[in-house]
DNA sequence: ATTAGCACTCGAGGTGATTGAGTGCTAACA
DNA sequence: TGTTAGCACTCAATCACCTCGAGTGCTAAT
């Protein structure tokens, strides 16, 4: 006989999980059969609990217990069974209340994101830079540092600088430098790194002199810098995890610490995100194996429509999915504004 | 009768504490007298632990259980007891590790240095980004962003680059701000902040039109942004405080965890401690209340000869003082010598 | 198909006894 | 006079034991 997930089973899975998220304690037979808008028994709770449990939808953690979610259930509950949550005006004041201090850049906004993020959620949170590909270069200047040594300075239309040190392939002056930053200036002014032609740069520099090299470097490091973007990922209430009773457990909470603070993971994490509007990763579907037992959920924001970073939450895998969701995507909305914002006026 | 603390009491104190450091656990008279280099019957113990607690350097947590060295005991013991260890072999190798790969500039220094630091101590610990004042200016580069708006870039000897926004006063083109540029430049160049004198400078750019407010404001920010220095804290082994029996209790950890990643109070304690070449502050000695209960040591660490940043280890007061105090020695110079040497040579 | 009823399971939590590491005090001793 | 042996006492920790109750599965009646 072939069980199949009618729609009073789903009911009932969605009752459990609705609870478990609540309690975070097995849900049993009888919790269930008082929930309004279930009119049946414990006994028949029971039937098609030991159902669910055969479809794999809920696991019990000793006999005597009641069931909890599994994280295909948890899967199945926020691709169908969730419905999807609204702020309440009290957090979006207090959303809002976390962002009104904007002064300080771009670096103080994203930091103030992760802080209201991880307070509004008392999970984790984690938001990662802003990612320069397809901003616009704006200006390059060269500066002699020390002997052979020179620092490249890079300004994009995002306001946002980065530097490299360069090897010099003989002591150029200031003013050598200079002329070449503003060769350079005038050949990149408004590209984005794809846009970039090096032969054609290198064909205008040929006037400086025969340095291909030292040339090519200068064009790499240039690319490379806006490319790889910024890898800083800012976390927010690493504490919070040791809010939840899955955690009670001082190893593990020692466990998930160390895997957040190495952030690596994390990194590749939201720079995959930055592709979808929301992610949410459950248990065992996390890459890593040290985040299994976590559940991740992200978001994009963006800057003049287009998405350049994610930011994400990370708890136990019976998070509050609809609220969590919620706050995501009223910040990642914030934030995009206020990014935004501050390319167009003053800052 | 005037008790004192005579050589012996000093010789039992410091067992105590050496054996409390290591187990975390209170320590009875027997254990002391069986402690080698201590001759005595665990009666007589017991009468000097008796004084030692009227004299405030022990605590019974409850009558039957052994005495706990108070602070002051700690106190007492880094000033004149504390034998000061030596790294073995196998710490300097594994410290050299982690400081091998110094590509990556500064911050990764920094931040290596910080894993190393926590990693080896096994306690939570913190480095401060060098800090500017009294670095030498090299070059500013003032650019225009959008309208009303540049960008002003700083760079200094230490080739650390420093950015601000400036609000123009009317819309100054590229070429009008490059040649105050190099008007800055040639007039600041290879001043520290303090050199800096701003009636001359402001002399300096009459001829480029009569906006007081302007220049103000630009010399201003030049000057407020070398000073300020970079108030980025590099943290590292968070996770490290739940390892220790102290913090067993989740409510104690997650009080601890939040004050750390504050960060605030971190970087007034690292930059007070960096006019010191080591400081010790044991529990209640900490001026942030939240600090209680922990210690903390610090190393200040320096660039051509100067003191510019510290870096810090947080632990109970029972920490390892004597271990901690030489692997922050070591990894001080360490950063010492890289720093300098990112300064001379190539990067 | 649903439900009432019943026997069974098993963790949580409470009780009480035991253990052992520790103390203070006193009296004997060198 | 300082040191020590000895003894009575304290108290946290541990363990065995018990009870309680929330939960289950199964079966028979509706």
């Amino acid at each position: 006989m072939k069980m199949r997930l009618d729609n009073r089973k789903m009911q009932i899975l969605r009752a459990i999980i609705d609870d478990y998220i609540l309690n975070a304690v097995p849900v049993g037979s009888r919790t269930i059969s008082k929930h309004p808008g279930i009119g049946l028994s414990s006994a028949t709770i029971r039937n098609e609990m030991a159902d669910l449990e055969e479809l794999g939808y809920l696991e019990q953690p000793h006999l005597s217990a009641g069931r909890i979610p599994s994280d295909k259930a948890f899967r199945l509950y926020v691709d169908d069974l969730m419905s999807n949550a609204d702020l309440n005006p009290e957090e979006i004041r207090a959303a809002n209340n976390y962002l009104s201090m904007k002064r300080g850049g771009i670096e103080a906004v994203v930091r103030q994101t992760a802080i209201a993020l991880s307070d509004l959620t008392d999970y984790t949170s984690m938001v990662l830079s802003p990612q320069l590909r397809g901003i616009r270069l704006r200006h390059i200047q060269i500066v002699p540092l020390r002997e052979l040594t020179a620092i490249v300075i890079i300004v994009t239309d995002a306001g946002i600088t980065k530097n490299a040190f360069i090897r010099t392939p003989y002591n150029m002056d200031a003013e050598l430098l200079d002329r070449i930053s503003r060769r350079l200036t005038a050949q990149l002014y408004d590209c984005r790194v794809v846009d970039i032609d090096t032969n054609k740069v290198m064909e205008s520099l040929y006037e400086f002199g025969n340095n291909v090299d030292f040339f090519k470097a200068l064009i790499n490091g240039i690319e490379s810098n806006l490319e790889e973007g910024s890898k800083h990922i800012e976390l927010s209430g690493a504490g919070n995890i040791l809010s939840h009773p899955e955690y009670n457990d001082v190893e593990r909470a020692k466990h998930i610490l160390s895997v957040i603070e190495e952030q690596e993971s994390l990194y590749r994490v939201l720079r995959d995100a930055t592709k979808m509007e929301f992610t949410i990763t459950i248990g065992a579907e996390n890459e890593n194996p040290g985040m299994r037992g976590c559940s991740i959920v992200t978001a994009t924001y963006h800057m003049k429509g287009k998405p350049i970073g994610s930011m994400g939450v990370i708890g136990p895998t019976r998070m509050n999915y609809a609220k969590v969701l919620a706050i995501l995507r009223y910040m990642g909305s914030c934030l995009s504004e206020t990014l935004t914002s501050m390319l167009e006026e003053d800052s």
